[in-house]
DNA sequence: TTGGAATGTCAACAAGGCTGACATAAAATA
DNA sequence: TATTTTATGTCAGCCTTGTTGACATTCCAA
């Protein structure tokens, strides 16, 4: 640790409200252009960040449930399904009644899905692998780890289940 | 550098598609943390993340313009004046007729604005701050380094502006 | 004096949140 | 078996916050 070489009073430099005033307006400004690339696209399209985030955790876990997908986007039924009909409508996703449960309706992508699903996020990952490569892992590193602690548990919870399916 | 122990492959880990899916996932889940408790506050008081931003940024550069608003927050001027209505209706801010140029608005919070203000970011402070704490000075300047090369250029200099001023 | 910049305002529209109410089918349970 | 609960879809309506377009005012600057 470098600290150990700093008096108590610099090494808690990085946690003054500056810094931390710092930190959230980084982050706003960073969110934005986080979305801006996917968002030129998606306007091109005529869709919006909420098709966004549909296709985006459609394709992580194929198969996944209305229910499922409500949970990690946050918002109501009816808001995800006005979306989902659109996606559905324009042969981006198809929905098969649940195996098990007949009541559940597993979604996935199809061809033309998966294809925008890549263009959308080839564009983000490129703005974040240039960010990276630019960085070094070792920032990298830290900015997971900031990340991961910033959310609230139950989402956290989710993000890691996303990670080991 | 910890790399230069390690072959080239184990190196650029880091960048792999899938590590940056994994970053993707978790700015979205993290942006959902950070402004989660403001959110709440707004809601109870009528207001949204809009009004949020502008007092943000009034508060942080008092006397600034419309014009200089509307470039940061990257709105149009009808969207802008809508939400900046309501707070100057409410008495959070103040407009003053600027005095070279005429033309110019200066904004300014009122005490009142300024203790909304201060209620949002104490809020938002306290969930950075405990992530901060939680993660270490080391991890926390990799993410402020990481955000900072994923903004838009443009956003860049604002945000660096912002913080020389 | 004229052009352009800074601002405000009105109207209309769209996306994407929300709530509430209601319908259907299937699973689970009493 | 009868009832309740769960998963889902859908309709209607509302709100916030973004957009465009049009037009007025004020005032700096050439």
């Amino acid at each position: 640790m470098q600290n150990q070489n700093r008096t108590m009073g610099e090494a808690l430099l990085y946690l003054t409200d500056e810094q931390l005033r710092q930190g959230i307006e980084a982050m706003f400004f960073a969110y934005r252009g986080f979305t801006a690339d996917p968002d030129r696209i998606l306007e091109e399209k005529g869709y919006g960040r909420a098709h966004h985030r549909a296709v985006h955790f459609i394709n992580c876990a194929p198969g996944t449930t209305v229910n499922n997908l409500l949970k990690i986007l946050g918002v109501t039924k009816q808001s995800l399904n006005r979306v989902l009909r659109t996606l559905i409508e324009d042969g981006l996703v198809i929905v098969n009644v649940g195996q098990r449960d007949k009541r559940e309706r597993n979604l996935f992508l199809t061809d033309k899905g998966r294809a925008l699903e890549q263009q959308l996020s080839d564009a983000q990952r490129n703005r974040m692998r240039a960010a990276y490569r630019q960085v070094g892992p070792d920032a990298v590193a830290g900015f997971r780890t900031v990340l991961e602690a910033m959310m609230d548990p139950e989402m956290r919870r989710a993000y890691l289940g996303l990670r080991q399916e």
